[in-house]
DNA sequence: CCTGGTTTGTTTATGGCGTAAAGTGATCGC
DNA sequence: GCGATCACTTTACGCCATAAACAAACCAGG
């Protein structure tokens, strides 16, 4: 590898990225019909099953056939990943001040990475640079500048907004994936784990008070609950839980900052 | 696979994972050598590099020779993922409040996250199961119960924090693997896309206003911030401006509860 | 029309991976 | 002494990403 090899790379990823969307009428392959192929795969099977020769033969073609338009599979990742951001919408009603408008975000976000689960596997937000993904920043930055905050602060919120979401969906899509893979409901699932950790970590009441009380507690049934699964309903009530805690952050630095622009 | 194997499977791990710790005497191998073994190649190299064949040359061993301690390579993730949660503090002084405490606890999972960043590359949140998974839920639940709040606002509350920490330290650890690939400071890192940006996303700052309000505002240093990398300054100070907002909104939960313990 | 270069693929090959299966040599209970 | 068991190696299989060589279709200039 030379020296500058980060720099040339850098520019061709980003040409890839920035590239304008049309120009795949012919019969012969496109980057966008890879990539469309490619999250398909990762869509339907799973990021583990995201490989080269998967994607070819979905198209028809070999594997290394996909190596005219995309320069390796890490591009291809990083592509992919730029593209589905474009499925997120734009825009958010303001009316009813930025706090519903944040949650609409966050539950659109959230409901995002469970249609692709392997958004989340790609590596822990490093910076893709790519259109969609500041299409995104924009369109948040778009609901938190009503709060008046200024940039070092929201800054903050940013980050704190995005992973809250980005590993509350991870839970729950884990707990999807571990359900999926056992053949088990995750209630089932959960059911047969639980006696095995009884019976092989003795004392467990005794040595985890908090974590037992905190985990027994069976919270009341919500309306409309009955059809998530059990894990799932659960981390579902978290989100909710936690959002609301975070929104309430968000208020409190509005309020002491003094300079709060919305009603 | 028979159906039941994910039950058999289960009580294996189990095992494993809660075995008591003892017992690498002898000259051959054992669990606990094969661990630290693959937690060093893990922290060397990265998860990438972690390969069964890796974990056996360290130990002078062939890689099938880790087989008869360990059931596969999943297996053995998950175990070194429970090993390295032990090295975390289990106590932390309360005197000040749980505010203090919460902040300390969150800085030093934050340290932990960047001296193992392949733990960040597990599972999102994998239900694990392994003692000292507990041990750590049961630190921080020591710490919230000085709140006064419910189990029900709790399970939200220990969720957030966990994910925002867990999100904010990949921040870091991605901005520096990212420097240590292109062998630059993350500095030059930056500053050597950032332009390759401009050429390519014309128009960006009409694009994107906002984001190019947040992105361009350059924050005043801050006292001991001088030997901290570019990028990663940054990130640190996001991630004690957004831990700020989310005690913040604990707070506020603890103040609607009105049955906030602490003084 | 021919012709040579470019574009768009295929095939083949290399080195790595996890791990099943079989083999090897030592050790231990009888 | 001797089979069983243990700890480990060797070999092998089918994956993976991708470098390299090759082939066929197109297009431009004569």
């Amino acid at each position: 590898m030379a020296v500058f090899a980060g720099q040339g790379d850098a520019h061709r990823s980003m040409r890839l990225l920035w590239r304008e969307p049309g120009g795949s009428a012919g019969p012969g392959l496109s980057v966008d019909v890879i990539l469309d192929a490619a999250i398909a795969v990762a869509d339907g099977d799973g990021m583990a099953a995201l490989s080269m020769r998967a994607v070819g033969d979905r198209l028809g073609r070999s594997a290394m056939a996909l190596y005219t338009y995309v320069p390796s599979k890490a591009e291809l990742v990083d592509l992919m990943y730029d593209k589905v951001l474009g499925e997120l919408p734009a825009e958010y009603p303001l009316g009813d001040g930025w706090r519903v408008a944040l949650r609409a975000w966050a539950e659109d976000l959230r409901g995002f990475f469970l249609a692709h689960p392997w958004v989340l596997q790609v590596s822990q937000a490093r910076p893709v640079l790519g259109p969609n993904e500041f299409a995104m920043l924009e369109t948040l930055l778009r609901i938190l500048r009503e709060t008046g905050l200024g940039p070092s602060v929201l800054r903050g919120v940013v980050g704190a907004v995005v992973q809250f979401v980005r590993g509350a969906a991870g839970v729950i899509a884990d707990a999807r994936r571990a359900a999926r893979e056992t053949g088990m409901t995750d209630e089932e699932w959960w059911f047969s784990r639980s006696p095995v950790l009884e019976e092989v970590a003795t004392g467990f009441a005794e040595r985890f008070p908090l974590a037992s009380w905190i985990g027994a507690e069976e919270p009341p049934p919500v309306v409309g609950d009955e059809c998530v699964p059990y894990l799932e309903r659960d981390a579902v009530r978290n989100f909710v839980t936690g959002l609301d805690v975070l929104l309430d952050g968000i208020e409190a630095a509005v309020a002491r900052a003094g300079a709060g622009v919305e009603g």
